[in-house]
Formats: C-alpha cells, structure tokens, sequence
DNA sequence: CTGAAAGCGCTAACAT
DNA sequence: ATGTTAGCGCTTTCAG
C-alpha cells in the first residue's frame, strides 16, 4: 500500500465542523445515548458535507472488539463452503458486521494460523466451517485458542463440525451428518440395493466419519451385512470419485449402487460411469451429499441429501454476537432426502465392468 | 459479541516480560529495523510463552492503514466471483493481507456503500469485481470514492471491468470481453452458422455489452447481417437462458446458434433444449463463456472462452500494495477458445420448434 | 542498537 | 443533553 499519512478527515473534524464536542459527535454516530434532535442533525450535516467515514480501526481499538467477525473455509469456490459463506456474509451484513474470509486448504496447521489471525484482527466472533480433523493434538492447540479467543471477549463457532470437548467456551451451529446419510441409504436399501460402494471424503474427517456411520446403521438396521472392501476413503472431490470408480470398474465392481459421500464426489462417479459406458442408474445408481447446485445439472439429476448451507452459515454469524451463556448456543439444522433420477432398482447381480 | 473488557496481553507485558522497551519489541514484530540478534531472541521467546497476538487494530490506527485488503462482488457463490475472490485470497495471504469480503447482490448503491465501509476499515485496497453498470451518476460517485481513498493512501482497483474516467487514481486488471466473444463467434461462423441468437447478461452491464460488441464484429467482420431480433439481453443466469431459450422455442427460432452470454447462461439454454426435446449440438449448438466447472459437467460438454479467473483475482491483489504510479498499474489477461462438443456444423436451415 | 514519549482516532467514564 | 479527558495498543520520531 502506498505509504502516504492519509489526510482523512476525523471525528474532531466533525467536531469543529457543527460546533459540538467530540463526544457528541461520537454518540451521534453510535446512536446508543440520548442527542438532542437539534444536534444530532447538524452533526449528521457535517458527515455528510464533510464526508466523513469513521475509522473502524480508532473504533474497534477504542471498544476493545472489531465489529467484524472472520470464516474460515477450505476453499472459496467449493459451493458448499461457498454457500455458507454466502449465508455468513449476509447475516453479517444485516448485522452491520463486516466479514474477513480466509481459506485454509484443508491444512489444520494453516486452520490454527488463521484462527490466531482473526484473533489479532479482534474479530467478534471467528466461524470455523466443516468437517474437522479427528486429531489429538490438533484438538487441543484449537481448544487453547478457543479459551484465547474468550479471554479476549471473542467467540469461536463451530460450524459443521463437532465440538472441541466438554465446557469448552464455543457455541455450534450443525446439520445431521449421520442421520442424512442414513436416510440416503436408507433410501437405496428400499429400493433394493444390497451391495452398496460407499466413495468418500478424507480420513478422519468428521463429515466423512459422520456420514459412513450413518451409512453402516442403515445396513445393520436392514440386516445387511458390511464388506470393508466396499468403502473407499480418500478425498471429496470429482477426481477423486472418478479415479475411485474407475479403478473398481477395471477391478470388477460388485455393488450396484454408489453413495458418493458428497456432490462432487458423485460428479467424478458419472464421468467414470460415461467413460465406462457404464448407465446411471440403469446399470448403477448413484446418490450424493450436500444438494449443491450441480445435482441437478447432472443427468440423470442426483437423488442427494440437502443441507441448509445458507441458513447454517446466517446461524453461524449470529452465533458470534450472541452472548456467551445462550440458552441454545448449540444448535442442529435439518436435512432432508431429494429423490431425483438416479437411483432405480438394482438391475441384476453382476459384476460390473468397463466397456 | 460479548461485552467482556479483553483481558488480552499486550505489547507492554512481552516488553515487560523480556526486559526490553515496548520500542524494540515492535520493532522486533515488523522486523524492519534493526535489533541485535539476542534481544531479538529473548523477544520472540517471550512472544512465544505468553501467547502474544499483535493487535491488529491498534497497528492499523498508528500505521493509518490496514494490513487488509477489501474485495466486492455481486455474488459469493457464482464462480465468475469464486475464482477470483479465490486468487485475491490466496494472493493477500502470500502478501500477510487480510481479505474483507462483501456482496453488492448486483446493486450500484449498495456498491458504494460497500466501498465506503471498506474505507472505514482503511483497507490498502478495494477490489471491484466483474462488469460495471454504465450509469453517469454511478460513476461520477464512485470517482468520488477512487479519489477520497486516493487520499486516504488507499487503492482503487477495477477487476474486469472498464476504468471509471481519465486521470482517476485507480488502477485495473482485466480480460479481453470483446475479443473472446469476437472469437467464439467467428468460430461459430466457421462452422457455418449464420443465425446466432445472443441472450446475455444485464442491460447496460459492461461485460454483457463488451461480448455483444465482439459478437457483432465477428459477425460484421463474416458480411453476416444484423438482426436485432437475435439479441436477448436480461440476466447472467440458467433462468434467464432458461425461459428465453423456452420462449423463443415456443415462437419458433429461426436459428442454428446460441451464443450464451455466460456459461450460467449455457445452462439454462441446454435446459430448455433438453425440455423441448431439441438436440444439442445435433439442432442446435450452442457456446459460453468464462469456462466455469459446470462447462465440462454439461452434456455435451461446452464450448467456451476460457478467462484466468482466479490470476485475475490474484494481480487484483497485487494492485491492492504496489506503489501508486507503477509502470503498468493497468493490465490485461488473455483469454482463449475452449472448444468441446457443443458446436457442430448447422444441420439444415429451419425453424426450431418445441417438441 | 535501544529507550522515551507523543500521537493515531475514537469511546466511555466522569463531570457539569 | 453535552463537554472533558483518560485511555485503547502500537508505531515512530527523536534522543542517547
């Protein structure tokens, strides 16, 4: 940034500007004491001729917080952090709370970075968004910061993702993992399906962990029996569903149906099926996780489970201006099935193959 | 946020701490002066075992400027605004900038409302994304804004969008609008289409009216005659292609071509080709623009002017600190053709119809 | 190489 | 209802 001194004009401008104290002035624009009506309109008049922009950063030191609160995400163009981050940012705004986002590309230590960034930047609250890391070491340096985080008058919010431990001073806001992919499964197990391939996220991510638990108790409730070799964790991502299925199809799949274990995941599972001359869901059903925008640009349209992303993140950014001992500062957002055209009847046993 | 004092540590108590001024110790964090390297050490020690986190703000009142970048786009989730906001991020994080992100929904007003809270946070820049609206009254506000943040020792920076009048203080990078349109239509063209409907963006929106320019060139350029009957102009969206493409069906179109203003766009016109049983690119071909990841998602999988999104995000970001009259504060990125399988040669010249 | 001290612009007691 | 004033935590001359 250039380097000059800035020759902004300040609050004593004003001040001088509609003959007032700065005081006044300052009330005036917090709006939260008494101003005569009088005073209070010429010193709006002086804002505006003067064209006065407070100094948030003069504010925010002043009142020991920023109005400002941080999200991290993994990645900005993923949609399903996008659409909570979309959420965050117009509760945000409707809050008056201006919004610093950063990514962390699935690294914890960058995670840990960012949230002692946001602490510095004093934001009120700090969201940290999706599945978390099963790590010890991880958990507790997060835990470190969420005490930090509270000393310093901020929050931590949980968003997606567990909890940290017991009493710890974080408020969360979360869908069912479990229990969507349950429904999912649940779902295919009606219509038939017995031998069902389960392609999902990283290791040890909660959302991945969630949603396979929730996939195994449809099975055990339908007394169907469960067969490591049908589960493939890796990443949640289209290559990663595309070189998965690619991969069983040259090895001989037998399953008749994929719970792809997000939408994008799905996206790699019908490019390998096309590649493959493989039909969906003639000869394979697929079913997905998250109802982001491509399950209904992909044809057949993907049968998937719908999370409330915008709402989790309008909930996420209120939860950092709630006071600390809210009665529901956990709370849990529904999901719910979107049968589309993907999944049908299981054909025939066979094992499936390339070409 | 809750109310709580802060009982942060401080500068003062690392300097405490290490038996040093609070001088040095500042010194030491923005390492841009020199320290004998011992005292430096005890410093960083200190840091360490207490904890310490630089308050931003207070850093940002005695420098005058934030360490934080602000960028402003229509929309979070669009991936026009994805990949950009993406580089901007990664870029600013390389840079140690903060990203403030906010969404103007599309609205002039709130575009410079928005721009005058980033100045509040004394952002080093602002980052305007994607095309701007043709409106005297808009630009002549906001060359008030370039000039007072100009002022302020902050940067203006146009991303993707033409500049806002001469010896303005703001600084732009861009992509060629008009030349990827003249190209994909010319390749078009050299198919041998010669009806080519355009539905496009907003009125008045540059990036619409820059494509349609270089759709016309293109078309001019082939002694292919006008018709204003061919241009739709509405919305960068599926549901504008959607409805127009559904309406014109229904009227009987007399083409063999779509140019989509945008991929988004693209979207809705295979959906209304697909709804009325229209074969693309069999009856109809069709092309986009931007080469989003719903391109490759589509089938066939779409023709399209591929833009470096996400670079442009991240020179926007390098704008946002280089010195105010660098040799070449306005940049262009080049885009090229992706050409896939949604253009063939024009079947046959008739009139496409519904069902 | 290090320290002392005067701000940066605003807020929030405390007066009046 | 309004003014006074002491900070908020860090940077940056200016001395030493």
């Amino acid at each position: 940034m250039p380097s000059s001194r800035g020759s902004g004009i300040t609050l004593a401008d004003v001040a001088a500007a509609s003959g007032v104290s700065t005081a006044t002035v300052s009330r005036v624009l917090s709006g939260n004491y008494p101003v005569a009506t009088r005073t209070k309109a010429r010193v709006t008049e002086a804002v505006a001729e003067l064209g006065y922009v407070m100094n948030a950063n003069a504010r925010a030191l002043a009142r020991s917080r920023a109005a400002t609160i941080g999200i991290v995400v993994q990645d900005v163009v993923d949609p399903f952090f996008g659409y909570i981050a979309r959420g965050v940012e117009r509760r945000a705004a409707e809050l008056g709370l201006a919004c610093l986002i950063m990514a962390s590309q699935g690294s914890k230590e960058r995670e840990l970075e960012l949230v002692d960034l946001l602490r510095a930047h004093r934001a009120g609250g700090v969201i940290l968004v999706g599945g978390s890391a099963d790590d010890r070491g991880y958990r507790t340096k997060m835990a470190q910061r969420a005490r930090a985080l509270a000393d310093e008058g901020g929050n931590l919010v949980l968003c997606g993702r567990p909890p940290l431990g017991e009493g710890l001073p974080t408020r969360s806001v979360s869908y069912d993992n479990e229990g969507g992919a349950f429904a999912i499964t649940s779902h295919l197990l009606a219509r038939g399906h017995r031998r069902i391939a389960y392609v999902g996220g990283p290791h040890r991510l909660s959302t991945h962990t969630f949603r396979l638990a929730g996939h195994r108790r449809a099975l055990e409730q339908h007394g169907v029996a469960w067969d490591d070799d049908l589960v493939h964790v890796g990443q949640f991502s289209a290559a990663f569903g595309r070189t998965t299925l690619t991969e069983l199809l040259r090895r001989g799949l037998d399953a008749t149906a994929v719970f792809a274990a997000n939408d994008a995941v799905a996206v790699g599972v019908y490019e390998a099926a096309e590649d493959a001359g493989i039909s969906v869901p003639h000869d394979l059903s697929v079913v997905g996780y998250d109802d982001v925008p491509v399950a209904t640009q992909l044809r057949p349209r993907l049968s998937t489970v719908s999370v409330p992303l915008e709402e989790l993140g309008r909930r996420a950014a209120e939860l950092c201006i709630t006071e600390s001992d809210a009665p529901d500062a956990d709370s849990i957002v529904g999901t719910h099935l979107v049968l589309r055209d993907s999944v049908s009847a299981p054909r025939e046993a066979r094992i499936l193959r390339a070409g």
